[in-house]
DNA sequence: CCGGATCCTTTTAGATACTG
DNA sequence: CAGTATCTAAAAGGATCCGG
């Protein structure tokens, strides 16, 4: 039984907000390494994902930590060093994740053909 | 306890095809209104997205339909009337989204402020 | 090694007009 | 009503150089 009237099963704010958040290109991305490597340096986590360039990981890795969902850690020598990991907000996002990597794996072979997956 | 060597906790290729699918600008809020709401003819959609242009609209449903996430039904009379709804695999993506609006839920007013939600 | 700033190319998105 | 096609404007992305 729905509330008849203005809303039904679900709302758009909290989905468009949590959206406006991670819809970034490499921000899901760049979240999941760091959920599966915990802490990453700059040079390691551009690795990962290998391939991104220098200015979309720089950029998305500011706007990830200026939304509180990623934790940057500047250690002061040179060479300098700089290591990225996910903040205690960031954690909480994780569930969101695991529902996608077992999706995933669900349905990775569906029949379907995923060139993606194949092409490199 | 992790299994040591190749593999961590999760594994990139799922998660990577999984993202594949959803990664478009507008599909997640496309799937998100199908579930909301069941079914949706065209017109009905583009309004319940607002800001969409019916360029991107078409793009977008044409490929949710190639991955087989959406349904299109064409009813053959004049005017046209043709409505989206999830399709079986589409559906069991739903608990990813669920999973993206209860963290919505709890997160929208962490004391970040969320230009994007007062904005309009 | 980290990353900001710049220039330039490529992609994407919006507006408009047109078809069945 | 539900699209497609075309043209143009805007944004994203890549390469490179520089500086802490």
């Amino acid at each position: 039984m729905k509330s008849c009237g203005t809303d039904e099963k679900v709302n758009v704010k909290p989905f468009a907000y949590a959206m406006s958040l991670i819809d970034g290109k490499w921000k899901m991305h760049i979240l999941f390494w760091l959920w599966k490597r915990d802490v990453l340096r700059y040079g390691e986590l551009k690795r990962s994902l290998e391939t991104i360039t220098h200015k979309m990981l720089s950029t998305q890795l500011k706007e990830l930590e200026a939304d509180d969902l990623i934790v940057r850690k500047e250690y002061s020598q040179i060479p300098p060093k700089v290591e990225y990991s996910l903040s205690g907000r960031g954690l909480t996002l994780m569930p969101v994740l695991q529902c996608l990597c077992e999706w995933g794996n669900c349905h990775i072979d569906d029949g379907k053909v995923p060139e993606i997956i194949n092409g490199r």
